[in-house]
DNA sequence: TTAATATGTAAATAAACGTTTATTTACTAG
DNA sequence: CTAGTAAATAAACGTTTATTTACATATTAA
């Protein structure tokens, strides 16, 4: 009985090669991510990698489907779990920020990787990525206009962009001080407070 | 009489290097900023860089001052004219998005880069122009709150990470769609709305 | 059992990259 | 005219990449 890994057509083998580059990515950064380091750590040969994978491409692809998974997967959780839609937002903006520092912002490293990889599949992959986090967020904004909580004035795609822009901004700052604070502070409840208030004032 | 670029001690020679530089980031992006792509743009050989340069880090890093300057000075201009802070705020969020625009979101996928560079020192000083930009936007928010325009309750430092992450989530989408459409559009005035209203409600 | 398939190894390849070196050229000052 | 200097050249260097090839071993199915 063979175990497959997800809904989609990953094989046993590529979940591994994914977990090791993410293992990689998280101790070592991306620019370490080469097909040598991904081999060495698994404990094969180089040329072993390509009997599961055509290209490197191929592998960031497939880490792409797997930040997609894992990031909706937990935005998508307290987005759904019934409440006030504020409060939703709330818990999204933790959630994520979580799973940021868990993953010590490997996701925020392979979205802006993805500025600089030639390959228009990938750009247009993360993009997709981001428009589905996008629609997820926006959602419950108009679930707030529609129960008079968040203001009818309020642009929902603006207020999508600034969300996304908070938690980017501050893992950016984060990573670039070599993760030496906790991501989640004291600051950032401030910052989701002032966020709330711009929603909700008339 | 000698003509100097700048105040710091930047040759004419190296100015040209990261003129040359620059003109490859906007047009081809960073990953394409080889020795060889800026010798070939300038229309010398790779060597001759090395009489003005010791290395492609320290070309980089004179990016990076040169990003210092500029963007800096773009919004050092809307910070210092006279008027109400909401109201310079705004203007700097502005000028920013058209910096942005004109270099082809070159600030940000340089700092972005800095995530990626081992070099401890380009990370280091990426993270100072950083800061400063916030001390800039951190001290209008306080004028303000002196003004009593912003709300006194308002974490300072959280909204500057927060206007920060406005236009690099702005950005980051406009980078990954390709350029597909005009940056500066009616989405933002209604996000910098928002933010405002965050700000200065009760 | 046997043949096919999957998976791995070892080694090589070609290209790209940053960098160094020895040499040459053009210009300037004494 | 000479000596010095700044800048560029051409060629190579050593390394690192991703990728390919020829060969081996283990599992699986007929």
């Amino acid at each position: 009985m063979i175990k497959r890994s997800s809904v989609t057509s990953v094989t046993n083998g590529q979940q591994a090669i994914v977990d090791a580059a993410k293992r990689i990515i998280i101790s070592k950064g991306f620019e370490s991510l080469t097909i040598h380091a991904i081999a060495t750590e698994m404990g094969v040969t180089d040329g072993a990698l390509y009997r599961h994978f055509k290209s490197k491409h191929e592998i960031i692809s497939l880490l792409i489907d797997d930040i997609e998974r894992s990031l909706l997967m937990v935005i998508d959780k307290p987005a759904h779990f019934p409440g006030d839609p504020v409060a939703k937002l709330k818990n999204i903006f933790f959630a994520h920020l979580s799973y940021a520092e868990k993953r010590k912002g490997m996701t925020l490293i392979i979205i802006n990787e993805s500025f600089m990889i030639r390959d228009a599949k990938i750009k247009k992959k993360m993009l997709k990525v981001m428009s589905r986090y996008q629609e997820t967020i926006i959602a419950v904004i108009k679930e707030g206009i529609k129960l008079n909580i968040i203001n009818k004035d309020v642009d929902a795609v603006a207020a999508g962009i600034a969300f996304f822009g908070m938690i980017q901004a501050a893992v950016t700052f984060w990573v670039l001080s070599d993760f030496s604070y906790h991501l989640k502070n004291r600051t950032l409840d401030g910052m989701f407070s002032q966020y709330a208030r711009g929603l909700c004032s008339k």
